[in-house]
DNA sequence: TTCCAGGCGTATC
DNA sequence: GATACGCATGGA
């Protein structure tokens, strides 16, 4: 990880980073792109604002410590993978070569559990600038990303506000599980079958849900969410199955293959 | 107006 | 286990 301090910012050195293919490309909800090409977000309720700097592979992590940058976004950002060694396995397979070739600038970020589960939930049978809308009318409400604990006592009516419609009741049952015994941080050290099993247990949570809240909330890099964009690249790219070099890192390889066809898919 | 969106619950076979 | 259908909301 290669960085320095410079005034009350950090300037962070890491070439398989691009903001435009880590911070929009569906795995997180909260991040702003401003006019210059920045992004301005949130790990948790620590904001940040990250900008691309002249040198290509350079950012400005503005106004943040050194403490922060160790702590927080060094975690966040997925700082000590090397993303490049995804993406020479990745070569070997024609369809993976091109999503790498697109958008190599794509990192998994490791989002809090209960952030990245809730907003799934949200994610269901929808679609991503609505997602973005009721996450912020959230985040509004509550002065930044409400715990689970902060949730207890609403309802799918008080909850209205929202406009989530029919996705309200499920994020009251999440929260009403996690009051009850679910605990995120105990389903993470679980095998990936059990957490997918322990998760199927919220009322809205299926398997695709549960994979994106391993994948995303848990770094859990073998989970593999089947949307419906992903199901596309299976059906036209891999009637066969997945190919041997994403084994273990299928959720890594399935970012890059999700962004890829959402963004050069025709009919 | 109809269709669709990072799906899932329910009913039915 | 598979398949069909409804579901809140809002943009295309």
């Amino acid at each position: 990880m290669d960085y320095i301090k410079k005034g009350k910012d950090i300037l962070l050195k890491q070439p398989d980073l691009q903001l435009d293919d880590t911070l929009d490309c569906g795995q997180a909800f909260r991040w702003v792109r401003l006019p210059d090409g920045g992004y301005t977000g949130a790990c948790l309720n620590t904001p940040l604002t990250i900008r691309p700097a002249a040198e290509q592979g350079v950012f400005l992590l503005e106004n943040t410590t050194e403490k922060d940058f160790l702590e927080i976004w060094r975690h966040y950002f997925d700082l000590d993978t090397d993303y490049g060694e995804y993406k020479r396995r990745f070569a070997e397979d024609e369809t993976l070569a091109k999503a790498c070739a697109y958008a190599g600038g794509i990192r998994i970020l490791r989002q809090d559990s209960w952030e990245a589960l809730s907003s799934f939930i949200i994610s269901q049978n929808n679609n991503i600038p609505r997602i973005k809308g009721i996450i912020g009318r959230l985040c509004e409400h509550y002065g930044g990303y409400p715990t689970a604990e902060q949730l207890t006592g609403e309802t799918p009516e008080s909850l209205g506000f929202l406009r989530a419609g029919f996705r309200a009741k499920y994020i009251t049952d999440a929260v009403s599980r996690l009051q009850n015994g679910l605990d995120l941080d105990k389903t993470a050290a679980l095998p990936t079958d059990d957490a997918r099993a322990a998760l199927m247990q919220i009322k809205g949570v299926g398997p695709k849900v549960a994979d994106c809240a391993m994948l995303f909330g848990m770094h859990k890099l073998d989970a593999f969410p089947k949307d419906v964009w992903v199901k596309r690249v299976l059906a036209e790219w891999y009637p066969e199955g997945l190919p041997g070099c994403v084994t273990g890192c299928e959720g890594v390889a399935q970012q890059y293959l999700f962004h890829y066809i959402r963004n050069n898919y025709q009919t």
